[in-house]
DNA sequence: GCAATTTGACCGGT
DNA sequence: ACCGGTCAAATTGC
């Protein structure tokens, strides 16, 4: 890891993942493929990428300031690191004693940063596909913002022990650091279908329940946040709704994440709730079972410009979905107007099925 | 009325 | 003892 891998071993192994992925195309294609046997292609798929990750020193997120420069400019979703910075994370994963679920602090964990970049806006995990309900929120000593709680919302029903905290950057406020804990165990079906929550977590301070407005002008500020939110939010029912049904066609095995169009609100679960608003300003989503790095974002046309998944990964729709907001979920106070991060989804283009984020001006 | 969120209190690890 | 994480009653919204 220290030493800057050779080019010749780097495409070796790129094509080895690609020669993988062709091959996991090929038994998605085939009906008498076992599901057994095309975890094991992902598997190899992932192992390839993180070699290849090793091979040329990756080191986690990129700083601010480069995501912001992103060439495709548009909200720069990531995965963060723990996995391969924190050894605990590191070593949870890998974990794979029932016991270790005992302790919370060894449960599996990793981290995804969001950020939100000016002018594109869309953070990417809107919603990782999971229902999520919020169970607290708490100030973090030595941090500006409140770190938001969350647990799978069947936890009761299926005993599902996940767990996210989402926590924003103090230093850049247009990151959200998410860190889920724990793996899914409950049903994907339940998750995707039942729409999931887009917790929002930490609204800005002065947003959030935690800081309402004391102020008579902060309060007037905060209304026509509000509705503008609102009309937003409105907006952008009407036309948005994230696709997950495909997620694991065979066509888009490890394909970047769109947002289709859909008038058809009421009976999607996946569109963009209100909540999701909240989400900007309080990202929630990432991979269940993903666990570790991962790094990819959107780029003005919503596709996922690259992201990479830990070799643990239950499977790469479970990263897919995480990545993907498709919110039903009802989550996250509807007047908690969100309101930290302005999201102009008004702003937003919408062509076919992928949207975009030219504009430049949120959180303007 | 039900379900989700809020929020102060409590628990447990360090 | 401090602080992060969770619980659970109260509150709020649908």
């Amino acid at each position: 890891m220290d030493h800057m891998g050779d080019p010749k071993s780097i495409i070796h192994e790129l094509l080895q993942g690609l020669e993988l992925a062709r091959q996991l195309q090929v038994h998605l294609h085939m009906p008498s493929s076992s599901q057994e046997t095309r975890d094991l292609l992902i598997q190899k798929i992932i192992s390839t990428f993180e070699k290849v990750l090793e091979m040329v020193k990756w080191k986690g997120p990129v700083p601010a300031g480069e995501s912001s420069q992103h060439p495709l400019g548009a909200a720069l979703i990531r995965m963060s690191d723990s996995p391969l910075s924190s050894e605990d994370s590191d070593r949870d994963l890998k974990d794979q004693d029932p016991n270790a679920f005992k302790k919370r602090n060894t449960l599996p964990r990793w981290t995804k940063q969001i950020r939100v970049t000016p002018g594109m806006g869309v953070e990417g995990p809107l919603d990782d596909g999971y229902s999520w309900r919020k169970y607290g929120q708490k100030d973090i000593l030595g941090a500006l913002y409140p770190r938001g709680y969350y647990r799978c919302t069947h936890r009761n029903v299926q005993g599902c022990m996940a767990t996210k905290q989402v926590q924003r950057s103090d230093e850049d406020p247009t990151i959200f650091e998410i860190t889920y804990r724990g793996k899914h165990t409950c049903t994907v079906a339940n998750n995707v279908g039942s729409s999931s929550p887009i917790p929002l977590e930490n609204q800005e301070p002065s947003l959030n329940n935690t800081n309402i407005p004391q102020h008579q002008h902060q309060q007037n500020i905060l209304q026509s946040h509000e509705q503008q939110q609102n009309e937003l939010l409105l907006s952008l029912r009407k036309g948005l709704r994230v696709q997950t049904e495909n997620l694991d066609s065979p066509e888009q095995p490890l394909v970047p994440f769109r947002f289709p169009l859909s008038t058809n609100i009421k009976n999607e679960s996946h569109v963009f709730p209100s909540p999701v608003l909240e989400n900007f300003t309080s990202p929630s989503y990432v991979s269940p079972a993903a666990s570790g790095i991962g790094h990819f974002s959107v780029s003005p046309s919503g596709v996922v410009n690259s992201f990479e998944g830990n070799p643990n990964l239950a499977n790469s729709e479970s990263q897919i979905n995480d990545m993907i907001p498709a919110t039903t979920t009802t989550s996250a106070a509807p007047n908690s107007s969100t309101v930290g991060l302005e999201f102009p989804f008004d702003q937003f283009e919408f062509d076919g099925q992928n949207f975009t984020f030219d504009n430049p001006r949120f959180f303007s």
